[in-house]
DNA sequence: CTAAAATCCTGGTGGC
DNA sequence: TGCCACCAGGATTTTA
C-alpha cells in the first residue's frame, strides 16, 4: 500500500545513503521481480553510479550513469532499505544491490508484487502516468479538465494511474471524505465546485501523509504515523468524525471503499 | 467505449 | 492447537 506519500518518504530517506554511490553487484532472487529480465538487471547494473533519485507517481526513479534508468514499484508490500553488507540477507529480499561503500540496497517484498525495471527509455515504464497531483504547476483548472468526457465512478477513477498518478485506496478514500463526495458518484455528475473541493482535498491529504511520513499498515508496510489520522479508511461502523453517522464499506472496482453515507452525499454537499 | 474479472502472491485471520 | 479456506492490495491483461 505504499502510495504517493509513502514512496515520497522512502525517496527522501534514500537520497543521502545512495546519491553518488556506485553499484558493485546486483542480485535478483525472485524471477518475476525484474524487468526486462533477471539476467539483464544483474548484468547491466554493476559499475553504474546513482546520479539522481526521485519519484514519479508511485515509482522510484534512479538515474544511472551510462544512460540507464531504474524504476522500482513497491506495489503492495515492497520496501527498500540500506544496510551493511555484513548483515544477513532477509528471507523476504527479492533483490539487492551492493554499493561501493560496503552497504547494500535491499528490496524486500513479502508478496512479490513489486517490480524493478531497468531501461534506457523512461517512457516505456512511466509514459502512461497521469499528472503529478502535487506538482507546482498542476492547477485546479488542470484538475477539472481531466474530468472532461470521463465516465465511471469517482473513486476508481482517482485510483487510475493514467488519470492521475499516486493515489491508492487509502488516499483516494480520504480525499473523497474531505471533499464530502460520495466515492460512488459517476464522475461526470460532479460540479466545478465539487471538483475544486476535491482538488484541494487531494493535495491536502497527500501533503499531510508526507508530513507524517506515510502510513503503517498490517505489518505489511513500514511507514510513519498517518494511519492514526485516517477519517474513514478501515473505519467501518465507527462514527463519522464530521457527523457521527456510522462509516459504510462498499466494494468499488473490487476494492474496499470507506465513506460516510450521510455527509458524503450529493444531498449534503448541495448547500456547501 | 466501460467495466468487471482474472492474474500475480503471501501473511494474516476467522471458522471450526 | 492446528488446519485450511479465504482475502487484501496495485496494476496489467483478458473477457464481456
Amino acid at each position: 500500500m505504499p502510495e504517493l506519500p509513502e514512496v515520497e518518504t522512502i525517496v527522501r530517506g534514500l537520497q543521502t545513503p545512495l546519491l553518488g554511490r556506485t553499484i558493485t553487484a546486483a542480485k535478483v532472487l525472485w524471477h518475476n521481480t525484474a524487468r526486462p529480465s533477471v539476467v539483464e538487471v544483474e548484468a547491466k547494473l554493476p559499475q553504474r553510479r546513482i546520479e539522481a533519485l526521485s519519484r514519479r507517481g508511485k515509482y522510484l526513479k534512479f538515474v544511472l550513469s551510462g544512460g540507464k534508468m531504474l524504476f522500482i514499484h513497491l506495489k503492495m508490500s515492497g520496501d527498500l532499505r540500506v544496510l551493511p553488507q555484513s548483515q544477513a540477507v532477509h528471507p523476504h529480499t527479492r533483490a539487492f544491490f551492493n554499493l561501493d561503500n560496503g552497504n547494500r540496497l535491499e528490496f524486500k517484498d513479502p508478496r512479490k508484487f513489486g517490480r524493478i525495471h531497468l531501461t534506457d527509455n523512461p517512457q516505456s515504464v512511466i509514459g502512461t502516468l497521469g499528472p503529478e497531483p502535487l506538482a507546482d504547476d498542476f492547477s485546479v483548472d488542470d484538475f477539472i479538465a481531466l474530468f472532461e468526457r470521463r465516465s465511471g465512478r469517482l473513486k476508481p477513477l482517482l485510483m487510475n494511474q493514467t488519470f492521475i498518478a499516486g493515489l491508492g485506496n487509502i488516499y483516494a478514500a480520504e480525499a473523497c471524505f474531505w471533499a464530502r463526495l460520495d466515492p460512488r458518484r459517476p464522475a461526470n455528475t460532479l460540479s466545478a465546485a465539487d471538483l475544486a473541493r476535491l482538488y484541494h482535498a487531494i493535495r491536502r491529504v497527500l501533503r499531510h501523509g508526507i508530513m507524517l511520513k506515510g502510513a503503517t499498515l498490517d505489518n505489511v508496510y513500514r511507514g510513519g504515523e498517518f494511519q492514526n489520522h485516517f477519517q474513514v479508511y478501515g473505519k467501518t461502523g465507527k462514527p463519522c468524525p464530521r457527523c457521527g453517522t456510522p462509516i459504510a464499506r462498499v466494494m468499488l472496482a473490487g476494492r474496499s471503499t470507506f465513506f460516510c453515507p450521510a455527509c458524503q452525499s450529493a444531498a449534503s454537499t448541495a448547500s456547501i
